[in-house]
DNA sequence: GGAGCGATGTCCT
DNA sequence: GGACATCGCTCCG
């Protein structure tokens, strides 16, 4: 279960020399392509294509029309299958973040990154300059990066946002977590 | 605190 | 043409 053991890893951008930095308390998996709700679901196509590329890549793209996603694609080539970051806990840079967010400096820093399109945009995450990118090679200026950190308690819970196969206990949190992105917490 | 809703780009049928 | 793995604002209690 990769969703699962990348909760509690920290999430490192290294922006215009500043480096920002969350730890990972709720992520979403998504199974490929026999799972009705995935973006792979419908077979390889051009936007999904990193999904079926090797492991450890990026798969940021756009939805509603102003809102970037960051995913994590975690099957070998050829086979679908990826980890959407649903939100993180701000932990170095957050007057940066708050900047990029456009909110006033010192805003709660749950509002940062409490959310997928939220901490896209914390980071300056794009998918012209992210899409495709290695998350596992510590030069990346987006990366995944391990400080020994493990939850103590994670629950599952059913997916969000979504209207197909949502009940599945696919949505993976750090329990207790105040930056998880939605106010139901287990 | 919570329900309702509009904004808005990209991709697929 | 319509769906969409969202957010933030407006109303209402």
């Amino acid at each position: 279960m990769v969703a699962k053991n990348l909760l509690g890893k920290l999430l490192t951008r290294k922006f215009e020399g500043k480096t920002l930095i969350g730890r990972i308390v709720e992520t979403e998996a998504y199974l490929g392509e026999d799972d009705p709700a995935s973006h792979s679901f419908a077979g390889q196509t051009s936007r999904n294509q990193v999904l079926f590329g090797p492991p450890g890549r990026a798969y940021v793209y756009f939805i509603y029309g102003m809102h970037y996603c960051l995913n994590v694609s975690c099957q070998p080539a050829g086979q679908a299958g990826g980890v959407l970051f649903r939100a993180l806990e701000p932990v170095s840079g957050l007057a940066e973040m708050a900047r990029l967010r456009r909110l006033p400096p010192g805003a709660s820093p749950r509002l940062l990154t409490s959310g997928p399109g939220k901490l896209c945009q914390a980071l300056a995450i794009t998918r012209a300059e992210h899409n495709g990118i290695n998350l596992t090679n510590p030069d990346s200026d987006l990366h995944i990066a391990d400080d020994g950190f493990r939850p103590t308690r994670i629950a599952a819970t059913p997916r969000i946002g979504i209207s197909k196969a949502a009940r599945l206990p696919l949505r993976f949190l750090v329990a207790g977590s105040a930056f998880v992105s939605t106010t139901m917490r287990p």
